[in-house]
DNA sequence: CAGTGGATGCTCT
DNA sequence: GAGCATCCACTGT
């Protein structure tokens, strides 16, 4: 299956189908290892009540970033999917570093490797993403999406840090990565 | 280890 | 003015 097959489809397959895939930004990332699942009947979603404002990219078609503001601090990028009006989203929440470690580590500081892209917040700053992203097409020359190399197990949890539907487990985490945002003895 | 609080900007009420 | 799809530095065991 291509990319963008994958997020053509709907969220709830696509999300756990882009664990293990290959994200770069001009050659630096890693392996997908933990997303969440958005999408617009779900009250945590940014799209939920329709397009409006900052969330009319998720409305937009399949395979383009919507990056926005967390906080006042951080970015946090999603990955658009679903048919075009349908307001889904994959939030990418953690990446095993796999390609530009030593870019990474000047963009994020003195922090152990673990913690270069082990949270939505990390990652985008490891990779370079910001608003200015929001919008862009996962395509080359910036962006290249390289399938997995090997089948991975995937746990499935409730989603973090949010208020609303917080029962829906809508969050991917591949079994035994520790890379995770929320690491310890269980991956999840 | 766990828990707390501050930084900070945009959306919504 | 509140709330937020967060992170980090700090505290106390």
């Amino acid at each position: 299956m291509t990319f963008h097959e994958l997020v053509a489809g709907s969220v709830h397959d696509a999300a756990p189908g882009l664990i293990g895939w290959t994200l770069l930004v001009d050659g630096v990332g890693g392996r997908i290892v933990e997303v969440e699942a958005y999408e617009e009947t779900d009250p945590a979603s940014h799209s939920f009540g329709g397009p409006r404002g900052r969330n009319v990219v998720m409305f937009g078609p399949a395979g383009q970033l919507y990056v926005y503001r967390s906080y006042g601090i951080h970015w946090c990028a999603n990955i658009v999917c679903g048919a075009p009006g349908h307001g889904a989203a994959v939030l990418l929440r953690a990446l095993e570093p796999t390609h530009g470690l030593d870019e990474m580590r000047s963009r994020r500081g003195p922090v152990a490797d673990r913690l270069l892209c082990s949270g939505p917040g990390r990652l985008t700053q490891a990779l370079g993403l910001t608003g200015a992203d929001n919008g862009a097409r996962l395509v080359p020359p910036r962006f290249s999406l390289v399938p997995p190399d090997r089948v991975a197990h995937i746990l499935r949890t409730p989603r973090i840090g949010i208020t609303r539907a917080t029962e829906a487990e809508w969050r991917y985490v591949e079994a035994g990565t520790s890379w995770s945002s929320r690491p310890g003895r269980r991956a999840a």
